[in-house]
RNA sequence: GGGUGGUUAGCUCAGUUGGGAGAGCGACGGCCUUACAAGCCGUAGGUCACAGGUUCGACCCCUGUACCACCCA
């Protein structure tokens, strides 16, 4: 092996400009230590200025789409987490020559941001009624523009790297149209259609919510038993209900077909008690006879399962609710504007007073909530938009199959598939103010036209002037307009380049959280309207928890902000905001105290970077991720290692000859072959752990080279050449040219996952390197090369590592002071073992801290600690010095390691089974083993009676 | 009730076609060795949840059980 290691910067498209631009080029002035906060904002503006963030223009193209934050949102754990992984899938791809695009953007969060700004009204004494729908949007723009997006200045903080002259807004007129017009086309397909059916209601926003934005929580209630009378007075029968004051609406008792015990009564008829009203005794299988009394009242307008088996036998279905919750006229007089909690309480004691109430059971049930309004979410019944989603869903099924699209990890997709077999038509109309308005007008008997404008609408539909049509008040999810996010954003209906250069994009990187709520219905749009999938791969991540597994929250007080993990935080600062707005004292208490003690001296800044990299070390293939402050103080560490390691390598090449003039005038060492070699096998892990999404391999991979083989050995087996006497201007020249280069190259195999420090450093390290560019963005990502591994080299290297850490081994356990030089002697070496010593001397010494390393003859050998390597044995004569029980302690304990494996060894030779199965090299490898094991025991053995005899 | 994922060192987690159990943090002992005390050197610590099975051989494959988490009903 001779002049290897070149970091391919001749091949590189990106880096030939000569103009310099980094505000932080000045290479005299290296802080001490690493201190983040010195170098991260300048680089991020700097990088942002020039626009290195844009597409490149050339290459194949890659692009990510971001999950567009919520335009009211704040950064928070499980953001940091996402963006961290797609910027270094950017960063990476950018490196490698790709076309990037990082579409970045938000989202308008329809009742998020209607109730952000109607708290500011309520404020100022007024709401959005007295202003009217316009005032309104006008405030809640003007609301935007001030306070909203936060986040994406939070992004930045992160080192993000996407596109922000291209920042979309899902209420942007473009988009704007793109929503619309993709309501109007599927209407024209027939998949949208108006309809009356159960949606989750919120009666306190008074408007239909998604799934998603519903959270079932367990708790207590009870089980209620009324008595039915039968209308021919035979008798009665008893339901059981978790919800009395829904009886008020019951069309049917239902009971199951081949329940015996009620047999008799299918057919016949009940009288509701209170109503008066006659209504019929079912029979249906999905009645579960275990449950209360087997007897099941049916409410088709106010639940779920009841409203499906009203349209199995078409029960009429009676909504007894207003859109506040309260009783309306459909319901007797007496109950009539009753809230429905106090018309529970009261159909409940009339039930009593009229001898009906059978018992009250205590019974736990689980109850939708709200997660906005934090009211009881009420099944109710209106009219609504619906998208029919089977004929979608069908595509969508097969994309996945197909493998057009992937899942990352696999086992995804068959939550994916769960729940598009199972799908429902998507109610897509929200009774809000703030999103894209229905684009559908009624005539004054209620006919609906759908079109772009009401001026088209006429046009189209031959409608005269004195007709007049008023426009559907509602707004469409927001999760519709989400949907489109992928094309969308890039100028569709319009068939930019934009759109035909990056659609598909390349990977989704999101929660399985949302997996049906955005990512399904993403697939299902874009199929329909692109002809082709948004995305091909999907990278599923797990949820950001505390280090206990408890989901962060604002109640438990185990919020962890990533900008404090930047910047630090002190104690008080960080107790107010955690108890900030904590209404119940005694849980303020309890978070003030908790937080106390987790962090006593508040949490210190440990800078963007380590941030990062904790993400990546735990974004392995989990649901959940533990976010354990001790890991990113631990990664800031690193950090504070690679920092170090750059100082010591400019400070021993600055102003010197590092071989970069294209000369053979150098010669590489052992050592610098070695860590030539190392660096490949790393860059090949590295892009194996990209290849696959496993950040935390990546990472793990990254810091291992770093920090275990560049810092820890090849920059001290560095310093023997650097600094000694007997080396040749083309050693010094070969060992300072490796130095640089591989600290050049690992700076851009790491820069992915942390931008900053690697810019930072290689700002300083490119020249020396023999390299140039205006920032490390756009240098080469390594590749590995196979023709620089030596292996004969790296089992040189490895062996000696072993010598010197059995010095190190017999100086630890002797209690020699590290400081102390000791004399070394090496017996029994083979051929290899000979020449490996003596090629190397200098290594030896210097990093086993040697005073003398000399052979040793059999006969006269003097009282020694001793160690093993293979057969060789490494002796530190200590006449004298011995602790006699200490040193046999220590041999005894090898002794009885080995035996355990001797025995074991024996045990399965012995085993004719084994020998005569197992393939013939694992059978060799074994016996190997145990002849090596059975001539160290007996070497050990021998040095136990010496040293016994001491006594 | 159905489904999915998990159970490996004190803690947080790796373990790639079954062939001598790993990392980081923490603990313990020794060092201010001229890049780094945010550091260096060394040490200890695991019946791989449990019970069976397949195999010469199981953390790994199969079956069952327990517990945890999440999704769906």
């Amino acid at each position: 092996m001779s002049n290897t290691q070149t970091p391919n910067t001749e091949n590189n498209a990106h880096t030939d400009s000569s103009t310099q631009g980094s505000s932080t080029q000045d290479n005299s002035s290296q802080d001490k230590t690493y201190q983040p906060g010195n170098i991260e904002q300048p680089l991020y503006q700097h990088w942002e200025s020039q626009g290195y963030f844009a597409p490149q223009g050339s290459g194949d193209p890659y692009s990510i789409m971001i999950p567009p934050p919520n335009v009211t949102g704040y950064l928070h754990m499980g953001h940091g987490f996402q963006e961290s992984i797609m910027d270094a899938l950017i960063r990476y791809q950018r490196m490698r020559g790709k076309n990037t695009l990082w579409q970045v953007g938000t989202d308008h969060a329809g009742i998020a941001t209607q109730m952000v700004v109607e708290r500011l009204l309520a404020e100022e004494g007024t709401d959005r009624h007295a202003l009217g729908r316009e005032k309104f949007i006008e405030r809640i723009w003007e609301w935007k523009e001030h306070s909203g997006g936060h986040i994406t200045k939070q992004l930045r903080r992160l080192g993000a790297s996407p596109d922000w002259s291209r920042e979309r807004f899902t209420m942007d007129d473009g988009f704007y149209k793109a929503v619309q017009e993709v309501f109007i086309r599927l209407y024209e397909d027939g998949l949208i259609y108006r309809g009356k059916r159960l949606v989750n209601w919120d009666p306190k926003l008074k408007t239909a919510v998604s799934d998603l934005e519903v959270l079932n929580k367990e708790s207590d209630g009870h089980l209620w038993h009324f008595r039915y009378p039968l209308t021919d007075g035979s008798g009665h029968l008893v339901v059981a209900t978790t919800r009395p004051e829904t009886m008020l609406g019951d069309t049917a008792v239902a009971v199951h077909p081949e329940d015996e015990r009620y047999q008799d009564l299918i057919g016949k008829t009940i009288t509701l008690p209170i109503v008066g009203r006659e209504i019929p005794i079912i029979a249906d299988d999905y009645v579960d006879k275990e449950f209360g009394t087997g007897c099941v009242k049916i409410t088709p307008a106010h639940d779920f399962n009841d409203y499906e088996m009203g349209q199995r036998h078409n029960l009429p279905m009676i909504n007894i609710l207003d859109d506040t919750a309260h009783l309306n006229d459909n319901v007797p007089e007496a109950y009539r504007g009753l809230e429905r909690f106090a018309a529970r309480k009261q159909i409940v004691a009339d039930f009593e007073a009229l001898e009906l109430l059978e018992k009250i059971e205590p019974h736990k049930l689980k109850v939708p909530y709200g997660d906005r309004s934090g009211v009881v979410i009420e099944p109710y019944l209106t009219d609504q938009w619906y998208v029919k989603t089977q004929p979608l869903a069908d595509k969508a099924i097969a994309a996945v199959e197909g493998g057009d699209i992937e899942f990352v990890p696999k086992q995804y997709e068959n939550m994916y598939f769960a729940w598009m077999r199972d799908i429902q038509d998507w109610c897509i109309s929200r009774q809000l103010w703030w999103g894209h308005r229905i684009p559908a007008w009624y005539d004054n008997d209620g006919k609906v036209y759908v079109g772009r404008t009401e001026e088209e609408i006429r046009e189209k539909h031959g409608l005269a002037d004195d007709i007049t049509l008023r426009q559907d008040n509602d707004v469409l999810d927001t999760w519709f307009s989400s949907g489109l996010w992928t094309f969308g954003t890039l100028g569709w209906p319009e068939q930019t380049e934009m759109l035909k250069t990056f659609h598909p994009s390349s990977v989704l990187v999101t929660g399985f959280d949302i997996i049906f709520f955005w990512v399904a219905r993403m697939i299902m749009l874009t199929l329909h309207f692109q002809k082709d999938v948004p995305f091909h791969t999907v990278y599923v991540h797990g949820l950001v928890r505390d280090s206990q597994g408890q989901k962060m929250s604002k109640s438990k007080g185990n919020v962890l902000d990533p900008i404090d993990l930047i910047d630090g935080i002190d104690l008080e600062t960080l107790v107010k905001k955690r108890t900030s707005g904590m209404m119940v004292p005694h849980l303020r208490e309890k978070i003030e105290k908790q937080t106390r003690k987790e962090f006593p001296d508040g949490i210190s800044g440990y800078g963007t970077d380590a941030l990062r990299y904790t993400f990546y070390s735990l974004a392995s293939t989990g649901r959940d991720i533990n976010f354990d402050v001790g890991r990113i103080e631990g990664f800031r560490n690193f950090c504070n290692k690679i920092w170090n390691a750059a100082n010591f390598v400019l400070s021993n090449c600055e102003n010197e000859d590092c071989g970069q003039d294209g000369s053979n005038h150098y010669e590489l060492s052992l050592a610098d072959r070695w860590i030539i070699g190392r660096l490949q096998h790393a860059e090949t892990d590295v892009e194996q752990a990209f290849n696959t999404y496993r950040f935390d391999l990546a990472s793990q991979a990254i810091q291992q080279f770093f920090w275990d083989e560049f810092c820890a050995w090849y920059l001290e087996l560095s310093k023997p050449v650097l600094t000694g006497d007997d080396y040749t201007a083309e050693q010094k020249r070969g060992t300072r040219r490796t130095l640089v280069r591989v600290l050049e190259t690992a700076l851009r195999l790491a820069h992915p996952l942390m931008p900053f420090i690697t810019e930072e450093l290689w700002q300083k390290v490119k020249t020396l390197a023999g390299t140039s560019g205006d920032t490390i963005m756009y240098t080469e990502y390594p590749q590995a090369d196979s023709s620089k591994i030596d292996d004969n080299a790296i089992a040189d290297m490895e062996w000696l590592k072993e010598v010197i850490t059995a010095v190190r081994n017999l100086r630890g356990e002797m209690k020699i002071p590290p400081g102390k030089k000791l004399p070394a002697l090496m017996k029994n070496a083979d051929d290899t073992a000979t020449r490996r010593i003596e090629e190397n001397r200098a290594f030896l010494i210097k990093l086993a801290n040697l005073e003398t390393l000399q052979w040793q003859e059999d006969s006269e050998e003097p009282l020694s600690a001793k160690a093993l390597v293979g057969e060789m044995e490494v002796l530190i004569p200590m006449a004298g010095l011995i602790d006699v029980d200490a040193e046999l302690a220590r041999l005894q304990k090898e002794s009885d390691k080995l035996e355990k494996e001797i025995k074991r060894l024996e045990g399965k030779l012995n085993n004719p089974k084994f020998v005569d199965k197992a393939p013939v090299e694992v059978v060799n490898k074994e016996k190997e083993k145990l002849a090596d094991y059975q001539y160290s025991l007996k070497t050990l053995a021998n040095q136990k009676s010496k040293i016994a005899a001491l006594r």
